[in-house]
DNA sequence: GCAATAAATGATATAATGTATCATTCTGGC
DNA sequence: GCCAGAATGATACATTATATCATTTATTGC
């Protein structure tokens, strides 16, 4: 389900290079395939899912190590995220922006079309998770979460489907 | 890692005897045992920990099937939490009060010791979460959320292990 | 340009996790 | 005791993830 048009792919394809040239990474062939696969999907996928569309679309077979690899090198640089509720994977939504990640970033997750919205943390919410943890003496480390709700969509499509 | 008293275990299992009958459902033989161990860890465990810790106290081994169920049968009854970060499972916390269970419990992870410390949701909270939500347009169904932080205990034994 | 080195990927095997299916045993009600 | 339904056993298999070593591809110094 191709629902970005090429030319906005093409941009975001080279923002994620630049920004990996600025880390001292290459994004690859091979990464730049699993990248443009998850940026063209409007859910996210698991790395096996990835896998097979990447076979899909091309002739020479990719070992799911492979797949592996490739999803943690994006990950640690910022170019996709894990949504550790379904062990599935997103590209972030901030490769073009000077997004900054303060490990403050939540994951709306759609419960009709399975679509996710990325969205930073207001200071109210931080605060009052963190008062929160305090209250039994512990001391966040990470803040962010997967919080299942129905977007607009399908809120007005009362039948709740893609 | 036995760090509750038998006494404790015993009560706590004679609970969750009642609430399951008060469901018109049966704490048998192997749901028992399934729910003791997860009671008497100190952290939590997957479905294999428990499986194998079922078959290390008993002669007649348990198939891995058994114990998923079990697991899902103990979630039902709210004996259970399974932590979707981690693919894991707790028992539940206020099984001898009264607590009632809306969706609003929040899991603490420590970081240091892998304990686990459960909490309601504060008012602040939730509502700042809902009002997150609200400007994109999503409407929460569900609050449960795993932070991960660090315990008292952790902080202060600046070591961080158990 | 070219060898030496490091990074990335391929390939294979296997571990770990989870589910489908049907057979068997247990339980409570009659 | 017998029956219906619940629970568990047993087997096979699907899915997901990782370990390991070989091979290819890029980079760097010369």
């Amino acid at each position: 389900m191709p629902n970005i048009k090429q030319s906005k792919l093409d941009s975001l394809l080279r923002a994620a290079e630049v920004s990996c040239a600025e880390n001292g990474a290459r994004l690859t062939q091979r990464r730049r395939q699993v990248l443009s696969e998850l940026m063209q999907s409007s859910s996210p996928l698991s790395a096996y899912e990835v896998l097979d569309l990447c076979n899909r679309s091309t002739t020479s077979a990719m070992p799911a190590m492979s797949v592996y690899r490739i999803l943690d090198f994006l990950e640690q640089q910022l170019l996709v995220h894990r949504l550790s509720t379904s062990n599935k994977y997103v590209s972030c939504a901030h490769i073009t922006c000077d997004h900054k990640h303060f490990q403050t970033t939540h994951f709306l997750l759609c419960e009709g079309c399975s679509s996710v919205e990325e969205v930073d943390a207001t200071q109210e919410a931080s605060d009052a998770l963190e008062q929160m943890a305090k209250t039994v003496g512990f001391k966040l480390t990470t803040q962010q979460f997967e919080l299942s709700g129905i977007c607009t969509t399908c809120q007005n499509s009362a039948s709740g489907g893609v």
